[in-house]
DNA sequence: TATTTTTTATGCGTACGCTCATATTACTAA
DNA sequence: TTAGTAATATGAGCGTACGCATAAAAAATA
């Protein structure tokens, strides 16, 4: 958890609910809270304006989103959707700011976190930029596991669809079945009734 | 510039000068300096085992590089070289984040520097995962020269070869030459004598 | 239980970028 | 100037992931 939620409820943060599909924020638009997810899925993702989805990240509970606009006064990057029903908690960007001020450790985590944030975007833009689909869907799944994000944390069972593997590595649903079937026959991964462990 | 040169100079940090094609620090070593370039340009980059080059960024007088180390103690994510002489000031890493402690303002410039990093794969990535060589390309150029990265700043000529942008895009030199030649037809670019406006 | 939706799976033709080969033009240094 | 190197340019064949269609299986919902 980046930070603790007693922290945000004393400096005014509040809880929002939001159903399954709802968009919390879109690419584009302003800025006006920190966003941390209490529980559910939230899905970082861009929309074409054909409709293909290029996923950025899956956020899970105890992670924030949406945090570029705070620090560089930018719109949001990408849209918020929730997959599944969720709870977040949120502060206003300027409460926010002065919090960071005033909290100088967790200022710092912030730092961190976005220099693990563009150390995950090097990973991936070389393996996307020049690898082959396997390659790519092995960058992802190794980085995820390291980051013991998108994975059961008792089986190993991989939490994401093929679909969004697919929306996260720029390749097709059926060239990330087919790599992946290729992946567990020389024994990379398993695949069980359709499941995936790694 | 993002760091004075006279307050780096003010906390012990020295000049250092490396000739054309110098390894400045490479991927995978231990990082124990904050890097400021002062003149010449730094190549930042990923190479394969088979020698392929991925280009992050192409590093200008005044930006500093290899940063991420510093604030989450990871290893360098790519390679530094000198593409021409350089100069670059260096300070220790100690000192670096004893520094960024007791100037919040320099603080905050990191962290907004590293929200703008992240934007900037953010764009990258959605374009490389999905998008034709043209858009690639289209999307590297804009992002440039609204950076006012990498552009002559009077006559707006890039200075990228098209082997840079090949190694920034994931593409082929033959496919950015082509490219760059249709977009030239349609009017997207200029392109006399082999040197390209934009 | 039945019904709908989502996810996984497979076939096939095409397009497009890669690969390799070669040529030409521009820039540097002697 | 000449030589040597780097960068730009273009052609041709090939491989592979895409794109679309279709189907089956699994999961969700009633």
């Amino acid at each position: 958890m980046i930070i603790d939620i007693n922290i945000l409820l004393a400096w005014g943060a509040v809880y929002k609910k939001l159903g399954r599909g709802e968009v919390i924020f879109s690419e584009g638009s302003e800025c006006s809270y920190y966003n941390q997810l209490v529980s559910g899925i939230v899905k970082w993702v861009n929309i074409d304006d054909d409709g293909k989805e290029y996923i950025q990240t899956m956020i899970e509970p105890g992670e924030c989103f949406g945090e570029l606009p705070l620090f560089d006064d930018g719109l949001y990057a990408a849209s918020a959707i929730a997959e599944e029903e969720v709870v977040l908690i949120r502060l206003r960007k300027n409460t926010f700011l002065q919090l960071i001020k005033e909290h100088n450790e967790i200022h710092f985590a912030f730092t961190k976190l976005l220099a693990k944030r563009v150390r995950f975007k090097f990973l991936l833009l070389k393996s996307i930029a020049y690898h082959a689909p396997e390659v790519r869907i092995s960058t992802l799944l190794s980085y995820l596991k390291k980051e013991h994000k998108n994975f059961c944390a008792n089986c190993n069972q991989l939490k994401l669809t093929r679909q969004q593997i697919a929306d996260m590595t720029g390749l097709r649903v059926e060239t990330v079945i087919r790599s992946m079937r290729n992946m567990h026959d020389k024994g990379d991964i398993v695949i069980e009734r359709g499941k995936v462990f790694y």
